[in-house]
DNA sequence: TATTGTTATACTCTATAACTATA
DNA sequence: TATAGTTATAGAGTATAACAATA
């Protein structure tokens, strides 16, 4: 019954220090792991409405308002207003936050270097492509659980 | 200043897409990444007091409690004296969850097996190693950022 | 009528501190 | 006195639903 440990497992383990690398808090407000995907998401995109940003980020227009209150509280981005929609809401990174960005991605790049550095050049490719089928598989996976649950809940509902 | 998507992204992409499917939902309990990590470590090593989980998981006793009250109300885990400490629990894997964990245990080291054959098999142990120095090098950074802050925190004491 | 963002509400994960029962 | 687990309290992430303003 005890597995074993896998390369599997120490990718993510990589995965998780990396989180917790990229959260350190700087001024007052503390860089979840959650506000830093936003900010990441910005750098690499440019100013976004919240619902562009929700949707990328794949959660709740809800969960955007919550982090950019704490990120802007932070000065971490500023809100300001859509030129031509006055419903929305245009979020951008702030000065500061961009040359902090800039350094992380930095550091992103550099062991990420390190991590491809690792394997013969040659091997590169193909690591690339096994990584790849492994998000299709789970997605697959994933995507069949979900249908197998709503399936039930049909199932419940007309029983009832 | 846009990033370019590294394998450490694809790795991150992975990871929270295996934590994704780790934790589907069963009867009732949802089962979620935290409650899903504590049944692995259970499936892993045995029963085991909450106290030793708190310790394998770096996570507070109290945190424990809450994960195993879930688990247990959702027929995951049981609870039992300790034999001879009386302020202890023992927390054990149900025969459901066995079973479970077992097929789970199976999925993984599958993908992990596809993961390893993209790589040539001479490469193997250099990926292995370049693995460990990243995780060491986060290790390292994440541990000089927790100085700092302390640090910090030790000079805001002495101002006020 | 549809969309953008917010308020209201609720659940989960997590931590620290105080407390109880036991060692 | 120290340890195992719980109650109390609090902050963060997340979701759905109802609602306001605007398209």
């Amino acid at each position: 019954m005890t597995p074993e440990i896998t390369v599997l497992d120490r990718l993510l383990e990589v995965s998780e220090l990396f989180q917790k690398d990229m959260a350190r808090a700087f001024d007052g407000t503390p860089l979840t792991p959650s506000r830093t995907r936003l900010l990441w998401e910005l750098a690499a995109t440019g100013p976004s409405t919240q619902h562009a940003l929700a949707t990328r980020l794949e959660v709740s227009p809800r969960n955007i308002t919550g982090l950019v209150d704490a990120l802007e509280a932070g000065g971490y981005v500023t809100r300001s207003p859509h030129p031509s929609d006055r419903r929305a809401i245009i979020v951008s990174l702030a000065a500061s936050a961009h040359e902090m960005m800039r350094q992380m991605q930095h550091d992103h790049a550099e062991l990420s270097a390190d991590l491809i550095g690792a394997v013969a050049p040659d091997d590169r490719e193909a690591l690339l492509r096994g990584i790849e089928a492994i998000t299709e598989r789970l997605r697959e996976l994933i995507a069949a659980d979900e249908q197998r649950r709503a399936e039930e809940q049909r199932q419940k509902a007309v029983g009832e």
